[in-house]
RNA sequence: GGCCCGUUGGUCAAGCGGUUAAGACAUCGCCCUUUCACGGCGGAGACAUGGGUUCGAUUCCCGUACGGGUCACCA
């Protein structure tokens, strides 16, 4: 999405590691950001390359090393009286709330509350020098009283009280908070749209005053409803912690392809989507035009259903080539067996190619992970390694199905043509006694024992062990007739 | 609790004052000269609720209910 949307708009993509949260810091998270992001094609023009390395001209792109900027523009706020040292502990701030609740007042550290508001400079200056803890707050010129209207890129119009919270802005470690590193590196950043998540929707009075304070230019804003999950009947966010299929790497494990992904995701993003593809079958996704007012104002929720339907529609149009490269890249990493089952590419590759292609391909692989048990029935090792107790249906008789097996090595023609192919079995079941036609069969069921249908699916059973597969012709024609022959005579003898 | 945002079939969703209220997934039935899948046809299934405004409200306004978000020296 980013590709096309930075396409489309001629904007510069850059990453940025909000790192400012030193407690909650991941080891090697920068290059599990790069990689995730490179797993789904998504480049980024500037920003950091690895753990410590960068390109682009507006660097430092990691924030924990921006603290010379963030404190520089600290200080010209608190130079034009905007800002101001508060020396008030954790415990304090919090002692001041419970009395807030108490008294059933708006909590937070503003307006009169705010007891460093308007403390001398020069008492301030003393309480750093003997060494006391500080952080910096913005000195909110907010009133609550007043709205402040906001146009955003999703959301449409929204309406806030001001805000009037002097909220901190250099932490007592030295580091910036969110709202103040967004406010300072989007300006220097150049950043004229800022999307994210939601939940930051209610910040926004806090960000346009924060801007306006600076006398810097306000980005527009595109508020994203969050992708959400039903929790035992409620609707919740997806969470990172909580739920695997919030992070990209759950549907690598799983096979799923991230052109399906990224399909699915457009769907929900984008309604119009859906009738673009119908439209535009052939096309990359990177020509659709992504719309932010076609956003969803609320959330969706994950259907993993329509996840998978997405990606049999996409896998099924893959060439068999592309089916296998990509599932064995995965079988490498998550499926042993599967990769050694697929080691002889050139006949894989004829298995995967069954009714690949056609107008009407097949639409039975969702994820690589189901590759193994569509296919390892067409390798020997695995056929014959499973215990031979077949689900006969119709025809059951251990009798009548040796005579058919045995008939039909007879008649079997490895260069017959698919209908003579066809033919010859509809032969084989009216010379034995079965109908020929279904119709037939159905007018008068009772003089006959089964049909064509019933004979071919003794046929299919003997040759897969399966009562469902692909086009049986194919599964001959690739088997070969003295495999076939191989797998019958394990019933006839 | 305050402040925001939202509520169309099971799910994702069109719709922008007058529609038989699209479509997709899921589901059910039938057909597709032999399974399954694909495909085709058809069925069932929705405007949270109460008031307004209007000749007429799913569409506009207010209330209620429900859901979500936010109220940190986290992002």
């Amino acid at each position: 999405m980013q590709e096309s949307f930075q396409a489309k708009h001629g904007g510069v993509f850059f990453l940025r590691i909000e790192d400012t949260d030193q407690k909650r810091e991941v080891e090697n998270a920068v290059t599990g950001i790069i990689e995730s992001l490179k797993d789904y094609d998504i480049e980024f023009d500037e920003g950091m390359v690895s753990e410590d390395e960068e390109k682009g001209n507006y660097g430092p792109y990691k924030q924990s090393q921006r603290k010379e900027i963030y404190e520089a523009y600290a200080k010209y706020l608190i130079e034009q009286g905007k800002a101001y040292p508060c020396f008030c502990s954790p415990e304090e701030v919090e002692e001041i709330r419970a009395k807030q609740e108490a008294a059933k007042i708006r909590p937070g550290y503003y307006g009169v509350w705010a007891k460093y508001r308007n403390f001398p400079i020069e008492e301030s200056i003393q309480k750093i020098k003997n060494g006391e803890s500080y952080i910096i707050r913005f000195k909110s010129p907010g009133r609550e009283d007043r709205k402040i209207k906001h146009k955003d890129k999703i959301k449409g119009n929204v309406e806030f009280p001001e805000n009037d919270q002097d909220i901190v802005i250099i932490k007592a470690d030295g580091l910036p908070t969110y709202h103040f590193a967004h406010v300072v590196d989007d300006h220097l950043m150049r950043t004229n749209l800022v999307i994210r998540g939601d939940e930051w929707l209610s910040s926004v009075p806090l960000h346009l005053q924060l801007f306006q304070e600076m006398g810097f230019k306000a980005p527009k804003y595109a508020h994203i409803a969050p992708v959400m999950k039903n929790d035992n009947g409620n609707k919740r966010k997806l969470s990172k912690r909580k739920d695997a299929e919030a992070a990209v790497s759950y549907y690598t494990k799983l096979g799923i392809p991230k052109e399906a992904v990224k399909e699915y995701l457009l769907n929900i993003a984008n309604s119009s989507f859906e009738n673009w593809r119908r439209a535009n079958k052939e096309k990359d996704i990177s020509e659709f035009e992504l719309q932010l007012n076609k956003m969803s104002v609320s959330g969706a929720l994950f259907d993993m259903v329509k996840l998978l339907d997405v990606s049999k529609i996409v896998i099924s149009g893959f060439t068999a080539e592309k089916v296998y490269e990509e599932s064995i890249k995965w079988a490498k990493k998550y499926d042993k067996e599967l990769e050694k089952l697929m080691q002889d590419k050139e006949y894989t590759l004829k298995v995967l190619g069954i009714e690949r292609g056609n107008k009407k391909p097949r639409k039975d692989i969702a994820k690589w992970e189901d590759v193994k048990y569509e296919i390892e029935y067409m390798y020997d090792e695995v056929f014959f390694s499973k215990k031979q107790e077949y689900d006969w249906q119709v025809i059951n008789d251990k009798e009548k199905i040796k005579e058919i097996l045995q008939e039909y090595l007879n008649v079997y023609n490895e260069k017959h043509e698919k209908q003579e192919w066809f033919d010859t079995i509809k032969e084989l079941a009216g010379k034995l006694g079965y109908a020929k036609e279904v119709k037939e069969y159905k007018e008068n069921p009772n003089n006959y024992p089964g049909h064509v249908g019933d004979v071919s699916t003794v046929l299919r059973i003997a040759l897969t062990g399966r009562t469902n597969t692909p086009d049986m012709y194919e599964i001959m024609q690739i088997l070969g007739k003295e495999k076939m022959a191989k797998r019958f005579n394990l019933i006839l003898n």
